[in-house]
DNA sequence: TGGGCGCACCTTTTT
DNA sequence: GGTGCGCCCA
């Protein structure tokens, strides 16, 4: 097969230049990932090994997708090739080289959540009141100083103010326990390779050599760390292929460093430039809208994007009365598209700027019918339970691991409390200078804990055998055999399971498809262990979710829909403040941030694009009367058409009482009084007593529906009079806790 | 010691 | 509207 015949010129000399630097500057749907997989595949063509191939992406999904579609024009070899994200390589090579750093290869890897603990344990040990210097603040300074490879020292005397200053103890007391509990955080996949390529020796020559041909995907999201890898990477052999698209960088917040991109052609004077400038996407109109939107920025690498297609339809701007609304407009927009113009419901994806804007449309979409999914939203292995169940599974793999180990240490409780920990805590600080893990302070303290009561004493040796049991078991078992007898042992099931109450249900459900997880890791890889599972949840995002294959409308924020596209997109919520989004002042360079990510939303389009806005909408918990986003009024008004909805879309009764009073009744009062009147209006609508007269006909399996979940059967009833709740199973969301006095159960 | 309740703060966006 | 934290009581 001769790959370069199925490309356009541009994309096929891209593909052909086979060595030394090429930088492709890839516009919105201009086939670039089409050009990296062929690239690849011609590299294997022209008798490079598959194993000498790194290509890198931004996430597991973008690394899968590339490998499947390179394994369709090579066969089998693709899987030697090396395909991931920055985070998971790094984590893999580390995995192999870490012990020259000091580290054991069962290292944890530590998530947002781990991290903000450490730094408010730290935070704490050191009487730095988290009233004054919040905690997530002291974080994200921490983090970014990681991104742009400043170290403790370097922080330390760079601190002017005495935030600074305090971030700078914080700083360096988190990476001496970081690396004393055996862990790295995000920021140190990155750092701990280069330390180790900066020690000589040999392992970055070793490395070098191994990957002989690099390929970086979103060349424009790279921060400080991923460009020094990359860079030192590529020194020896040079042969660095990057694509990207400045008008689509959108991650600066987390350190991505724009001039990257911008500087590659000072970095290798010598690269060659090519430019994907065809849009095989979108409709002419949908482009040009993108088109006028962009060139709002200053700061951008010079660039034309054209079509062949259509010119399409006008893009639709939706003014809504307020959020429930919105959702509403776009159900009913969904229905009328999809039967004009025979379209499934996978044809459609909406998108908004923060994930908390997602309720109101989930709530029009399920009360109309709509299937949907969510890509992002809470994150499975960020819940409670699953992370109770992943600490004990971390800390028979890495005793050292303190966070874990104090998370679970009294989960479920077994009366070692405060005091006890307090008390270990004292024991391991008189042995210092010659410092002990928790671990093995616990371990000691049996022997020499005479004051404190026989009780904790029990509990503390019991949790001991009880972890040196599993640890002992890992060699017999494999990774689910041992998870399954742990939780058994736990009687963690056991419990939600009595609880019965819906989150409990929940809960129990999940930690179900964690062992479920555990047991299809285990399938799937030859030489699975506790160890690898650990190490490769510790990297998926929610965005890497399997969504395919249901035909469902797809929900998710606009950074997680970079990369993909849809016939139909909506993006909701564009309104000062909320798209652009803004907490202060908005400063230039952070608008221009938004404004890509507009960008990006408007380029996921195929044939129509909606944008909508409200004229309320609550935030905070408070109704705010928001003013049209200034993205709106950027773009050219002869592609746009304007539809306005007064609200007559709202079916339900309660708001139908709502409506008569708003604006002029908050005239009169403060927001909260507003919010305090309402209530009491849905309380004593006729419409609402009605209902609850309904509702004391309730019994264990009877049928109900619910005006936004829908239907769903009665599992059990829960208390008395004003109190009584009901648990009922719906159909489309699960199992839910009512109370019947404010649920309008309808009985069927 | 543990659990329950009430309040404050909140929210970007993600590996 | 939800979650996490702190306080108070059994």
């Amino acid at each position: 097969m001769n790959l370069l015949e199925q490309l356009n010129p541009v994309q096929r000399k891209a593909t052909a230049e086979k060595d030394g630097p090429v930088m492709i500057i890839a516009g919105a749907g201009s086939g670039k990932t089409r050009v990296l997989t062929y690239r690849v595949a011609y590299l294997i063509q022209q008798s490079v090994q598959p194993y000498e191939i790194l290509a890198l992406t931004f996430t597991n999904k973008a690394a899968k997708e590339m490998k499947s579609r390179i394994e369709k024009l090579v066969g089998v070899q693709a899987t030697n090739i090396w395909a991931g994200t920055f985070h998971s390589i790094f984590a893999r090579i580390l995995r192999r080289e870490c012990e020259a750093l000091g580290y054991d290869r069962s290292f944890t890897i530590y998530d947002t959540e781990d991290q903000l603990n450490v730094v408010k344990a730290i935070m704490a040990s050191q009487n730095i009141s988290a009233q004054q210097f919040n905690p997530r603040a002291v974080h994200s300074r921490i983090s970014g100083a990681k991104n742009q490879l400043v170290s403790p020292e370097q922080y330390d005397a760079m601190a002017k103010d005495p935030f600074s200053q305090k971030t700078a103890e914080v700083y360096a007391e988190y990476q001496k326990k970081l690396f004393a509990n055996n862990a790295m955080d995000f920021d140190d996949l990155l750092l701990k390779p280069i330390e180790l390529f900066q020690r000589g020796g040999n392992t970055l020559e070793k490395y070098q050599h191994r990957f002989r041909y690099l390929l970086v995907d979103e060349y424009q999201d790279t921060n400080r760390a991923q460009y020094m890898l990359i860079n030192m990477l590529a020194r020896k052999f040079r042969n660095l292929c990057v694509v990207g698209d400045d008008a689509q960088s959108i991650y600066s917040f987390r350190g991505a460093d724009i001039r990257n991109i911008l500087d590659f052609e000072r970095d290798y004077p010598d690269c060659k430039v090519f430019r994907l400038e065809q849009n095989y996407r979108s409709t002419k109109k949908i482009l040009a809208a993108a088109d006028s939107v962009i060139k709002n920025n200053k700061r951008q690498i010079h660039k034309t994007l054209w079509t062949d297609n259509a010119a399409g339809d006008p893009v639709v701007v939706v003014e809504a009365e307020d959020d429930k609304d919105e959702g509403v407009c776009i159900a009913s927009h969904i229905k009328e598209e999809c039967a004009k113009r025979k379209l499934d419901l996978k044809d459609f994806c909406v998108l908004y700027r923060t994930n908390a804007q997602s309720r109101s449309i989930e709530d029009a979409l399920r009360r109309g019918g709509i299937s949907y999914v969510i890509v992002g939203g809470v994150e499975f292995y960020k819940r409670k339970e699953i992370k109770d169940v992943l600490a004990y599974l971390r800390v028979i793999v890495n005793p050292k691991d303190e966070e874990s180990l104090l998370r679970i240490i009294n989960y479920p409780p077994r009366g070692i409390g405060e005091a006890t920990i307090e008390r270990v805590r004292t024991f391991a600080e008189q042995l210092k200078p010659d410092p002990i893990t928790f671990f093995e302070a616990l371990q000691r303290t049996l022997q020499i804990l005479r004051t404190s009561s026989e009780r904790a004493k029990n509990a503390l040796s019991q949790f001991i055998s009880l972890i040196e049991k599993y640890k002992g078991l890992r060699t017999q078992m494999s990774a689910s055999e041992l998870a399954r007898a742990l939780v058994d042992e736990l009687g963690i099931l056991r419990r939600y399971k009595e609880e019965a109450t819906p989150e409990a249900m929940s809960r129990w459900e999940n930690i179900q498809e964690l062992l479920s997880a555990i047991s299809e890791h285990t399938a799937n890889n030859p030489d699975a262990t506790l160890e690898s599972f650990l190490g490769e949840v510790a990297l998926v995002s929610p965005a890497d979710d399997e969504t395919e294959g249901k035909n469902s409308v797809t929900l998710m924020t606009l950074h997680a829909a970079k990369g993909l596209e849809f016939p139909v997109v909506f993006i909701a919520g564009l309104e000062e403040g909320l798209f652009p989004l803004y907490q202060a002042a908005p400063d230039m360079a952070e608008m221009e941030e938004e404004r890509r990510l507009f960008y990006v939303g408007i380029t996921r389009s195929m044939t129509q694009l909606f944008l909508s806005h409200t004229r309320m909408r609550y935030r905070f918990g408070e109704l705010t009367y928001p003013v049209a986003s200034r993205f709106l009024s950027e773009i050219d008004e002869k592609l746009l058409s304007f539809e306005r909805s007064r609200g007559t879309t709202m079916t339900v009764r309660r708001e139908g009482v709502r409506r008569e009073r708003p604006p002029r009744f908050i005239a009169k009062g403060t927001l909260n009084d507003f919010t305090r009147a309402e209530n009491s209006i849905g309380d004593e609508s006729p419409a609402y007593e009605d209902e609850s007269q309904e509702v004391n006909h309730l019994h264990v399996g009877a049928h109900v529906e619910h005006e936004s979940f829908g239907r769903g059967k009665v599992l059990q009833m829960v208390g008395k009079g004003e109190s009584a709740k009901a648990v009922v199973l719906f159909d489309s969301v699960g199992p839910k806790n009512l109370m019947l006095k404010y649920a309008r159960l309808r009985v069927l």
